[in-house]
DNA sequence: CTGCCACCTTACAGATGCCTTATGGGCCCA
DNA sequence: TGGGCCCATAAGGCATCTGTAAGGTGGCAG
């Protein structure tokens, strides 16, 4: 999942980056509006941040060039405490809900959740293929009923796999997914990055799960 | 669904009642805490509001006295939005959620709704990992039967990791619900806390059970 | 059979994030 | 007022993580 936060504040702006982060997410940071609007425009995401109090281009217009373009990612705006009628009218241009400044962090992300799971994707919290289980929320994984002690990108990149068991994940979207990368860079992080995976998920086990696809990418299967 | 609502101020009463009243909930009104658990107790309700700032009968013991009772209805309790002790108290205690005033009366109905959807979900005053024993009530910690002298910050933090037993707590919600911290991250307390409560907790004993998951947070298991 | 290309595997070093310790300020209570 | 405890800050150390690079392996097309 990715979230796309535009905030001009860059101390807050990190610190939702990183609150988002701990608990799975891919969060990007926009400075200002101009670029929020682009990078909503052109990146993949599944949710903005938007504070409405932006200097560059009102966070408003963020909302409402959003709409125009018929781009419908869902939007959560941030907002002050004493601007009432900006609720209501940030609501009226088309987003999904709103928090009130200051506001503690586990609130933000229980809206984001809910937001996100009334969309099309509706995530279960456990995963389960063959005997590898893997808890999202509780970020743990075990085969076998043996912990697997895995790495925050070989976590990422197992449950992604898990989200879709059965079928091909492409390098790319690999790519995009876990290391927010949009283009191609020659780079083997990827192969890296599943070999190691492998080393903790399948090396140790008679039956493999991660399968290659040459040419196409990996798939997540009992076979 | 009916909804009792415990709060001593008649105008913030009726606010509430005629809220909860207009999106189909039957919500009664106790002025103090002495009506509001006699109520509590005698009539049938799916839920209760409790301001904790009760003259009469302090908030406190309304939860407690209802939980002493054996009666497990949520409760979701009203607090300062500086009392940041009260909100890890009143969780302690046995409440369900909480949440801060001021507040826009379609954050409560929300939370109502979750909690009503989740049903009731009632905390134990005694938490037991491995051969650690956390009295929430009492205030008090053992480990291998042997008492654990724990700061107050110690202890918040304990509890807090003891009742996400097995789940990950980011270093952002730890932040936030011990020491009430929105928006500066550069500090490392958390860390600092989480050493001396290893030094208390861990350390002399064989078994570790606070452990650390990089990038993400903290777990207290037995592993 | 042969060469190419995709992928695997390993080692390494920089970056990151966490740990650890020391220091001093603040607060409570005698 | 003074002592003791609690706890935030700061700084440096250290382990782990992870990207890079370089060489190896094996499948597949021609």
């Amino acid at each position: 999942m990715r979230i796309l936060i535009i905030e001009d504040e860059i101390k807050s702006a990190e610190y939702l980056r990183k609150g988002f982060s701990e608990n799975g997410y891919i969060a990007d940071v926009a400075n200002d509006g101009e670029d929020g609007l682009h990078l909503a425009v052109t990146g993949e995401y599944d949710l903005i941040i938007l504070d409405v109090g932006l200097p560059e281009r009102s966070g408003w217009s963020v909302i409402t060039e959003l709409r125009r373009k018929g781009i419908e990612i869902p939007v959560l705006f941030l907002t002050a405490r004493d601007a009432v009628e900006d609720r209501i009218k940030g609501l009226e241009l088309g987003a999904d809900d709103y928090l009130v400044k200051p506001f503690v962090f586990s609130e933000l992300l229980a809206r984001v959740r809910t937001i996100l799971r009334r969309g099309p994707l509706r995530q279960p919290d456990v995963l389960t293929i063959g005997d590898l289980v893997i808890d999202l929320v509780r970020h743990k994984a075990t085969r076998a009923n043996q912990r697997l002690d895995l790495t925050p990108k070989e976590f990422m990149l197992l449950s992604l796999l898990a989200r879709r068991a059965g079928e091909v994940v492409s390098r790319t979207l690999i790519a995009e997914q876990v290391w927010d990368m949009n283009f191609d860079s020659d780079t083997n992080v990827v192969d890296v990055a599943v070999r190691r995976l492998r080393a903790k998920v399948d090396d140790p086990y008679e039956t493999k799960l991660i399968h290659t696809l040459r040419g196409v990418g990996y798939v997540l299967e009992e076979r």
